[in-house]
DNA sequence: AGATATACTGAGGTTAACTCACTATGAGCG
DNA sequence: CGCTCATAGTGAGTTAACCTCAGTATATCT
């Protein structure tokens, strides 16, 4: 019962289709993760263990493609948590510099191990030279 | 010759990156749309277009991937929007049926075109080759 | 020194989900 | 037939992950 305008229309598709794929990603997540971390703040802390240092709120916010008033709040449960810690930027004192604690590191390990096995379930139907070809086009969609 | 680290690896890039396409996708969507229609009831319309007949709530809840109480709801503002209507269904009284309407139609088809317009530059990106390859991928990725 | 810009946060809103518990109806069985 | 159990939808309430707008503190530029 397909609309023939979906089949010639492959940006509909494409994105129906990225559409569906993330949201049972975000429900393995959701379902399967146990450790109290949440995706966005998962996010954070893979973020600023690929930053490697300490960085800003805002360069943060930037780096997840969010608002900074957002990465504030992220932030705030993150260090409630003890996963993360705020320390004033020596440099200026508008600016709070945002990093992992040896907590939050750890606790990232496991969650990717995690995640890469509820990962690994979906991924598994494409063959890994089809996995990098998909992860090329993906990464020249979300080029800036 | 693919070590364990290296599935690792693609796993959380394509999800990653899967993650900030859709981001900026519903972004887009959001400022670019103008029509009081939200992106979950966009995926109403067009699961209802697809089915191309009225179909229960629970069937609608199935197909959009979320539970029925949650279909409940947007269907509730669809219909406060004239969208879609609900009916009894005939063969069984605990079910309702769901539809588009003719406004709902007409406003799936403004919507589609606008869609199309924000991802189809996006997509510009790739070659319809590639659009192709990709659209085969993630159709396999997002097999049940 | 004063205007303007930048960095963060308080207050409050929206979207898109969720669960739990309830009512109405249907189906199987003894 | 009546009883039990399953199924369809919904009311009430919650959560995550965003958003905007306005305010304070600090930096920078003229």
């Amino acid at each position: 019962m397909r609309d023939p305008d979906d089949l010639d229309d492959s940006a509909e598709q494409i994105t129906a289709l990225l559409d569906g794929i993330i949201r049972r990603q975000r429900r393995a997540s959701r379902e399967g993760f146990g450790e109290n971390v949440t995706h966005g703040q998962f996010r954070v802390l893979r973020t600023l263990d690929h930053a490697g240092r300490p960085i800003r709120l805002s360069e943060l916010a930037a780096r997840l493609g969010i608002v900074p008033r957002s990465a504030t709040s992220v932030v705030d449960d993150l260090e409630t948590a003890g996963l993360v810690a705020r320390q004033p930027d020596p440099h200026d004192r508008r600016a709070t510099l945002v990093d992992l604690t040896a907590d939050g590191r750890q606790i990232l390990t496991t969650l990717r191990q995690k995640r890469r096995d509820v990962m690994l379930n979906q991924l598994s139907r494409l063959t890994s030279a089809e996995q990098q070809t998909l992860a090329h086009l993906l990464r020249r969609l979300a080029e800036e």
